[in-house]
DNA sequence: TCATCTACTCATCGCTTGTTGAGCCAACCT
DNA sequence: AGGTTGGCTCAACAAGCGATGAGTAGATGA
């Protein structure tokens, strides 16, 4: 049997459900519809320990929906492989930002720093007229099809299996781009 | 001088006064954040005003963002008119519709139903294999487009004339269906 | 072993929310 | 003119929220 663990490993352990456990109430439910009392009970701690953790609402929010992680993420550095990953699902803490991207303006900031940044990054290697609105129009489909599939749930986006999805998802991206497309390119989404 | 009003004529005023007041606040805030409060306190009217008109907050909310009227809209018949609509901006009750679309399951709802049925027409003139698939993509380009430049604001979507990301965006659009396109379309979003 | 420290809970506060019912006042009808 | 209707406001309620501070129990270290 495992010894009794520390206060430090108890201490850790609970910051980490409870983070866990925000994550997956705002990426369910959205900021705003989201109680500190929910996210202890998912946690199965009280709420005071959730507060005593993060200090605040916004704070939790903050921690739960970081960005930081996810620039330097399991997304590949081509194109085709971030379209892959949109199209098979989203990390929990992305999940809680787009989310909440409308309603909650500081993650409406955060995505479109983000967003920027991927537009940018995207352009660079954008040949011809107008590169930084076609890239922006790129990433705003990457936007749109992982919406679609993800949270609308439309029916067309839904039913097909991830590989389906994805292999018509980049021809259709790919499409009379006869201009871009170097063999190596940045991370994008 | 105007004669006093008569009192259907002041019910009436009331009555819009509040729906304007309540699709502007529900597109500004989303849901959540906007309080019966705040849309009397547009409106210039009591709280309790807004409550014997439309009976709950969810019901108001059901009444501002209606699709009904949407569905024939200004938005004409071909593809490029949506567009070009989608990029000047959107009709009060759709803009308060797509705030909540990802924090409310009845907006959600609407949404989808909204698009699926969008995706379904589009679908219906696409030539190929994957058409509905290919159809779908088209449609949440549109959205994300929608989302890039009144939601995020994104730079490189929001500087741009109305004309010219119209253009380049109906440009990118057509590369990605080179084998539809028949001269007279549908509706489409 | 015993005092200390700390992770955690309990009870509760103040505030805001949606919602309600009683009451007021001007328009209305005869 | 005078009783009646109805549009509207006022005051208040119950519920749920985020947040706080005191208290408890068990690990910790000398």
């Amino acid at each position: 049997m495992p010894s009794s663990p520390t206060r430090a490993e108890q201490r850790a352990a609970s910051a980490r459900r409870i983070l866990d456990a925000a994550r997956a109430e705002f990426a369910a439910h959205g900021y705003e519809s989201t109680t500190i009392r929910a996210v202890a009970a998912r946690a199965g701690v009280d709420p005071a320990l959730v507060m005593q953790h993060h200090g605040s609402k916004a704070a939790l929010f903050r921690s739960a929906a970081r960005l930081d992680a996810v620039t330097s993420e399991e997304v590949g550095s081509h194109l085709d492989d971030v379209v892959a990953s949109r199209v098979a699902g989203l990390p929990p803490e992305l999940h809680a930002l787009v989310r909440s991207m409308l309603t909650v303006p500081e993650a409406t900031d955060a995505m479109r720093e983000y967003l920027d940044d991927r537009v940018a990054n995207l352009a660079r290697s954008t040949p011809g007229p107008d590169a930084e609105l076609r890239a922006a129009l790129t990433v705003c489909a990457i936007l749109g099809l992982t919406l679609g599939r993800h949270f609308l749930r439309l029916g067309a986006l839904e039913q097909g299996s991830a590989e389906d999805v994805s292999r018509v998802a980049r021809a259709w991206l790919a499409a009379r781009s006869e201009d871009a497309e170097p063999p190596e390119d940045r991370p994008e989404d």
